[in-house]
DNA sequence: AGCACGCCGACT
DNA sequence: GTCGGCGTGCTC
């Protein structure tokens, strides 16, 4: 018997299966989609099989066996297997990124290297006895000081040097106490009067003949310690075992199960075209205006899902996946629902996704990574706000949730349903084309009227003297809705966001030395941090270029704004939520709670306040600036912006109180702005796939982002130069090669970046090309310290 | 990627 | 004379 492995080793050469003899004593449960410790070179690594078969190509002498292996059930089924090789092709990544994205990181190998003892531990010298201790091994780490004399020993074959694979974090097990069926037994115990502990917890056991308890609640109810405990199974009064337990991440308290809302005439409709296609590999592209209750649909069909006896996977971007939100859903499916977000440690993710394997729940609610829950009879998969740009993966694997998602829908033969009030241009597009099926909600659940929405040129407003950056209009609106006691969120529209640090006098900025961008001042630790690379130093007190000391923290804009906003309305109360002070665990749910038990007046805020801000008594919502993503250098920057400011009006006026919004800016006339003013979104989509046609980019073209980097600026931009030089002889002549040029971002951790562009209708042999372009790199460059990186479809290409 | 094998400079 | 620099070649 033969295994193929695809080894945990992220490298072009090894990117292949490697075979394997599988040992007789394994055979019985060897599987496709196992996890192996497979011998490797030199060293054991972790790999997943992906095949078995009997013969293998290479010759038979050298195979080795699989070392061990690491599951009884296999963690990965065929279908995640197949997708694995198809995300390969379709993201050009290695197949052991695609695989291990897949699995909880739990499951995922910690190697850890160690000096093992291969002799009598006195013929060792001296220094290294107290190294191993007790044990015949000591981790390397562990041993940086000695490690002139472990390679001395290594040398001569008293220490090997051996990788140990660890799993991270594994099931949680409880110890159970079984109290022995024998009253008689625990009477006629002897125990010391004065072991007064023991005495009770004798008595205790006399009450529960025969029961079993888990050891932590034996111990609260009978009121003693686990040493009381041991003692009395010693003298043969109970005995022990363990079971698998789940960790229990809900800190929610019993949550009362709701019904089904009732539908709206448009939502109904909407809701039978699915139903209808329920069996189908159809996707739908939900457009439904702010407030037209998508959800409630998304709630409804997965409750039909679940009545034929099949699962489904929602998916929301991780900035949503607030309590409100996951409340909503275990009002609706109590225990049916896992939810999969980020504040979960690596063993609670490890258990959500055990009880998905296990069909123990029917329901994921989840960010991106949650489209592998391993489901077996999926019934259906959505995305609701479809456009986010969080559910394409920015490292490798570069995958699109929704692509795993329509390819996961082919497999189940079940519907996506791709929910948004500001779709993306590509998914528009296709439902126009008829590739999806449009369908519309066009009004809001509860009739609301949209907010009122104003644009506030601020070009007039510096004419006629006014430097803030409160316009008059607004101003005097924040006045109005403070005297009324209702709510206002303030939104800045501002790109790096965060703080940093300036000379007045001679307008230094911190730099990064390794990075060519500004350092972040981080307030919990007082230090100015670097977000690309990590490198961080102490706050300064001088200049570093003129030593003068007028160097001073510039905010993170929100902290200039509520300082400005602190003249303007010196009583409102003003919460503010940014990286600063969401950047405690739980921060995020506490601000928004306390803004909506109305504990203060203001919520100024940035992009994560975009959404999920459902409160009755915000009635205006302010954007300060709504140029600053407009300006930006990618062909995204209007398609953002007007969603964004569509999100952002749509937090105003979602109750009985109408919602007014005043939109900041220094470029009024632009069709971003006015149309999201009334959220018409088919003229923004119209006018803006004229751009896109014109400029060449999707969903006219598509798109690869290529990265060349090097830390010589001379090697890199030659580097750069020939590849992008190759990929024009080789590509079609009606392909677009933009570049190459320097990234925006032209230096991260001391190397420089270059990239280029392809712009492609048709292109057969693409993959082919970029193939070749790897061998290049691999032949040519990979020794020089040269990277490559591919970007299959960007969200954006700055 | 990691690790071993293999051929040329500064040290016990 | 050896320890050790990192070039290149392989991993079932």
């Amino acid at each position: 018997m033969i295994a193929e492995v695809i080894v945990d080793v992220a490298a072009h050469p090894i990117d292949r299966p490697f075979d394997y003899a599988v040992p007789e004593k394994f055979q019985a449960l060897t599987e496709p989609g196992m996890r192996v410790k497979v011998p490797f070179g030199n060293r054991k690594v972790l790999g997943f099989i992906t095949t078995i078969k009997d013969t293998s190509e290479f010759d038979p002498k050298r195979l080795k066996p699989i070392h061990e292996l690491m599951d009884v059930v296999p963690v990965l089924n065929g279908e995640m297997l197949e997708l694995a090789q198809w995300m390969k092709r379709q993201t050009v990544c290695f197949e052991i990124d695609a695989l291990q994205v897949m699995v909880p990181a739990a499951l995922r190998a910690k190697y850890e290297k160690r000096f093992v003892l291969n002799a009598a531990i006195d013929e060792l010298p001296k220094e290294l006895h107290p190294y191993f201790g007790t044990r015949d091994f000591v981790r390397a780490q562990e041993a940086e000081a000695v490690y002139g004399l472990m390679k001395k020993e290594m040398d001569k074959g008293t220490v090997l040097a051996d990788t140990n694979i660890q799993q991270k974090t594994g099931v949680k097990k409880i110890r159970m106490v079984h109290i022995t069926d024998s009253a008689e037994d625990i009477e006629n115990i002897s125990i010391r009067a004065n072991a007064k502990q023991q005495l009770k917890l004798q008595e205790f056991f006399l009450k529960h003949v025969g029961q079993s308890f888990e050891s932590s609640q034996l111990q609260k109810q009978a009121g003693v310690s686990l040493p009381t405990v041991n003692a009395l199974a010693e003298k043969g009064l109970a005995n022990f075992s363990s079971m698998e337990s789940y960790r229990d991440p809900s800190l929610l308290t019993a949550i009362e199960q709701k019904i089904a809302l009732d539908l709206t005439d448009e939502q109904q409709t909407a809701f039978d075209a699915i139903q209808s296609s329920l069996n189908t590999e159809k996707t739908f592209l939900l457009h439904g205006i702010t407030g037209s209750g998508k959800t409630e649909i998304y709630l409804q069909t997965i409750a039909q899902v679940l009545e034929e006896g099949k699962e489904a996977i929602m998916l929301v971007p991780e900035i949503s996946l607030t309590p409100q939100m996951t409340i909503r859903f275990k009002e609706r499916f109590g225990d049916l629902v896992a939810v999969l977000h980020s504040g979960l440690s690596a063993g609670e993710k490890y258990d959500e996704w055990r009880k998905i394997q296990r069909a123990e729940v029917k329901v994921v609610v989840g960010a991106r990574s949650a489209i592998f829950a391993p489901f077996q009879n999926l019934g259906l998969i959505i995305l609701d706000e479809e456009h986010e740009s969080s559910y394409k993966q920015d490292d490798s694997p570069r995958y699109h949730a929704r692509d795993v998602a329509i390819w996961r829908s082919q497999q189940h033969q079940c519907p996506v349903i791709l929910g948004s009030a500001t779709p993306s241009l590509e998914s528009y597009a296709r439902a126009q084309k008829g590739v999806y099926e449009l369908l519309a909600l066009k009004n809001r659940a509860k009739n609301q009227p949209l907010p009122e929405v104003h644009i506030v040129d601020m070009r007039e407003e510096l004419r006629t003297g006014n430097r803030s950056m409160f316009s008059v209009e607004l101003a005097e609106a924040i006045r109005a809705r403070l005297a009324r006691k209702e709510q206002v969120v303030l939104f800045l529209n501002k790109r790096g966001y965060s703080s940093f640090v300036l000379c007045r006098d001679c307008g230094t900025v911190l730099q990064c030395p390794n990075c060519d961008i500004s350092l972040t001042y981080h307030r919990a630790s007082e230090r100015m941090k670097c977000h690309y690379c990590g490198y961080d130093e102490p706050v300064p007190t001088t200049c570093p270029e003129c030593e003068s000391d007028h160097i001073r923290f510039f905010g993170t804009g929100t902290q200039k704004v509520e300082e400005e906003l602190a003249k303007l309305v010196p009583d409102a109360r003003v919460l503010r939520m940014d990286v600063d002070t969401t950047r405690n665990k739980g921060a995020h749910e506490k601000i928004l709670s306390a803004f909506g038990e109305g504990k203060a007046d203001i919520l100024l805020g940035t992009q994560m306040i975009a959404k999920g801000l459902d409160f009755p008594n915000i009635t205006l919502v302010g954007v300060l600036s709504a140029d600053t993503t407009l300006h930006l250098p990618d062909f995204r920057a209007a398609e953002k912006t007007y969603q964004l400011l569509t999100q952002v009006s749509g937090r105003a006026g979602r109750d009985v109180l109408p919602g007014e919004v005043y939109v900041q800016t220094y470029t009024p006339e632009h069709y971003a702005i006015t149309l999201a003013k009334d959220q018409l979104y088919e003229p923004f989509y119209e006018q803006e796939m004229a751009m896109r046609r014109a400029s060449g980019y999707p969903p006219y073209y598509y798109v690869v982002n290529i990265q060349f980097t090097h830390e010589d600026l001379m090697t890199v931009s030659g580097y750069a130069q020939q590849m992008t030089e190759y990929l024009r002889h080789r590509l079609s002549p009606k392909t677009i090669i933009i570049g190459p040029s320097a990234s925006l971002i032209a230096r991260v951790n001391n190397r420089y970046r270059y990239q280029c562009l392809i712009k492609y209708k048709n292109e057969p042999k693409l993959a082919e090309v970029l193939q070749q372009l790897i061998k290049i790199y691999r032949s040519d460059w990979i020794k020089t310290g040269a990277t490559l990186s591919i970007d299959m479809n960007p969200t954006t290409v700055m």
